[in-house]
DNA sequence: CAATGAATAGGAGATATCTCATATAGTTAA
DNA sequence: TTAACTATATGAGATATCTCCTATTCATTG
């Protein structure tokens, strides 16, 4: 991808650096800009009416955030929390909306970039009601280890799954127990990538 | 909403029927068309690994399907079937998907049908998370009961919730031994509306 | 440094949900 | 109309997952 935005709307835009956990949109609120992360990590929140949080997603660079808020004018924001530092373009919607809403070029990027949210929400949505914890754990695994070593905090990854705190210990413990993984300190180092994968590849 | 394609290819566009129960897309089978369902219902399936069929979501009147296959090269096609008669207006791909993503006004559409997708598709996903089956249930029964009277068939209620056919009977069982509702033949009568209200507006 | 709150860790018991088996009724097609 | 599915119904027993409780470690901040 080239650039974000149109052309002509590139003098409005501006560079946004977010702090480690700092939040980018706050739930309920609507955002002042269209962003794009261009550097860092972040978390997409949604809070519950039983107290419960998911954490619907993590975006990494080249994605567009606040981009609910340009086409749907009644929206419920979602809370997005920096991971890292965080670097991000800001176009202001109030000034570019309907500059953006007429460029074929950046709607079809925007229609893209939508597609593939709708397509990856749809994917874990029913993964999650074909799935158990422990399938989805071992997906989970293997996608957010980094040299053979997992490490996400189980507060974290509870809100992912929406599976209990509890409950996450005991699928952990079970795969060590199996031999999968060796709990080292705070981390945990596969052992078995071929068994996770196969519990993961359940989950396509 | 107007008309859902651009002008200059409506020449193009066919008007198609679909019987109840058939086929508007097979899973896996890319569509040779971008629909639009303008009369009847439909249901959009995935069939999982482990043999699990995950209803993902009711399609009514006004609604893109295809609409994946045209943005995405590599797209895995849902299944799509008719749940009544069905009317579609049909836009050949091959020979219209150039002339489709360069008209800023169909774009717009697009991606605001898109947005409303992913948005749906995430909430659903967070709720199948954070809520057990009484109370997605209660909602659905709300939402798809006509004059208080409930009557999905079974079997598709279960792809629906992700849930066993077992344990579904179970919680219809509960909801009736409570007095929410009333089980006549097939069908069940919904009594205590309040109740089911409560429960499915923790479902906000 | 002490103090407070968050995160980790695990026990015990309750619920939610699943699998398997079996029986009956309804639907479809030869 | 039978035969063969498909859907409904329910029991019994197994698992997955939750809630509540308690203890310890970790991180933040006055």
């Amino acid at each position: 991808m080239q650039q974000p935005f149109p052309q002509p709307l590139m003098s409005q835009c501006k560079t946004l650096h977010f702090a480690r956990n700092e939040w980018l949109i706050k739930e309920g609120e609507p955002p002042p800009y269209l962003y794009f992360l261009v550097e860092g990590k972040a978390k997409i929140y949604v809070t519950h009416s039983n107290g419960k949080v998911s954490l619907l997603d993590f975006v990494a660079p080249h994605t567009y955030i606040g981009e609910m808020e340009l086409l749907n004018d009644t929206y419920y924001s979602k809370g997005v929390q920096a991971i890292t530092v965080t670097t991000c373009l800001a176009l202001p919607l109030a000034t570019c909306k309907e500059e953006l809403l007429a460029d074929a070029k950046f709607l079809r990027a925007l229609a893209t970039f939508l597609s593939t949210k709708a397509t990856l929400m749809s994917k874990k949505y029913s993964q999650s009601l074909a799935y158990p914890v422990e399938n989805r754990l071992a997906d989970f695994i293997l996608q957010s280890a980094d040299q053979h070593i997992y490490q996400e905090r189980h507060v974290t990854v509870c809100d992912y799954l929406g599976v209990s705190y509890r409950h996450l210990l005991y699928v952990l413990a079970q795969f060590c127990e199996r031999g999968y993984l060796v709990k080292k300190g705070k981390s945990y180092e596969i052992f078995d990538e071929q068994a996770l994968y196969n519990l993961a590849s359940e989950v396509r």
